[in-house]
DNA sequence: GTTATTGCAAATGATTTGCACAAGG
DNA sequence: CCTTGTGCAAATCATTTGCAATAAC
C-alpha cells in the first residue's frame, strides 16, 4: 500500500506536506471505512493543526487515483473505503438490525456484467452491489451478538438524518 | 397504481388535501426518475402555490410506504424511482457519458441474494446494484445518440458538485 | 523564487423544521 | 371542533471554496 501511495504522489506531481503524510497513515493504517469526519478525529489525535478542508480535499485525491473509494450507506455523510486496492471487486451487506457492514465477493457478479455488455451495449466499468438485509440470529434467537456490541460501544447506528 | 395510492391513505389515515393529490398525480404520471427540485417544478405548473416542504415531506411518506424508492445515482441530490412497486428487483445502469439511466432485471441477482442468505447468516431484504458503464457506440463509433439527444435537450450531466 | 498547499472562515445547497394558520373529517 | 397538513422562513449540516499566509521543491 505505501508503495501505491508513493507512486500515486509521484506520478500526480504531489508534494509531501506533513499533514498529507498524516492523513495518508490515518487512512491507510487500518481496513475499516470511515467518513470524513471520523478521519478528522483519528487525524487530529496525531496533529492538532490539520483543518477540515484538507481532510476533504486530500480525499478527493485519493478517490480520483482509485487509492479510496466513495460508497454510500444509507445516511447523509460519504463512507469511505480502503479496500478497494486489494479487493478491486468487493461488494457490501449492510444489517438493518446492528448496522454492521459486511464486505463480501461474489464471482456471479461479473457474470451479471458481462451480460450487460451483450445485452444492453455498454462497457461496465464499476459496479456497486449493496444489500440491505437483516440478521438470522436476530430473528430465531431473539438476540444478535453485533447489536449488542454496538450499543455497549456507543456507535450509533447509521440512519438518515 | 391509483389503487396502490388510495390504499396506502387509507391505510395511513391520511387526509386527501389539494396538494398531496397534485402531487402523487404528478409522481405516478410517468414512470421516470425524478428529483425533489423536478418534482416541485413539475407540481408548480399545476399549482403556484405547493411549497418545496410539503414536496419533501409527501416524498418521504410515499418512500417508508414503499411506494416510491429513493436512488443513489452519484450525484449531490436524491433521486425517486418510481418503478419499483412493478419492478420491484430492477437495477440501475448509469453511463457515464451521457448520464443516461437504463433500468435491467437479471435474475442472478436473485441467486446472489439466496448464497448470501446461506453464507453469512443474513435474510436479505432489499438489493441495490447500480453500474457505471460506458457507451460502446460512443468508443466505436465516436458518437452516442444519448448524448447528443442530452446535450440538445440541455439537461445537465449528472456530477458531484 | 515559484507553485502547490494549507487553515480559516464564509459560502453552498439540498433537505429539515418551528410555528402560526388553514383545512379535512 | 380537533387534529393533520401547509407555507414560509429560518435552521441544519456535510461539503466546498476564496483568500492570504506558508511550505515544498
Amino acid at each position: 500500500m505505501r508503495a501505491r501511495v508513493d507512486d500515486f504522489i509521484r506520478r500526480k506531481g504531489l508534494r509531501r506536506t506533513k499533514p498529507r503524510q498524516i492523513i495518508l497513515e490515518a487512512v491507510f493504517a487500518r481496513d475499516e471505512h470511515f467518513t470524513a469526519e471520523e478521519l478528522y478525529d483519528r487525524v487530529r489525535r496525531t496533529d492538532a493543526e490539520t483543518s477540515r478542508a484538507t481532510i476533504y480535499r486530500t480525499l478527493a485525491l485519493l478517490v480520483e487515483g482509485d487509492l479510496l473509494r466513495e460508497i454510500d450507506l444509507g445516511d447523509d455523510q460519504t463512507t469511505y473505503d480502503p479496500n478497494f486496492v486489494n479487493k478491486p471487486t468487493h461488494n457490501h451487506l449492510v444489517c438493518i438490525d446492528c448496522g454492521r457492514v459486511v464486505e463480501f465477493e461474489d464471482t456471479e457478479v461479473e457474470a451479471i456484467n458481462a451480460r450487460i455488455t451483450r445485452r444492453l451495449g455498454f462497457k461496465v466499468l464499476r459496479q456497486t452491489l449493496k444489500i440491505e438485509a437483516a440478521c438470522e440470529q436476530l430473528r430465531t434467537n431473539g438476540r444478535c451478538p453485533n447489536l449488542i456490541a454496538t450499543r455497549l460501544s456507543g456507535k450509533r447506528l447509521r440512519r438518515k438524518r
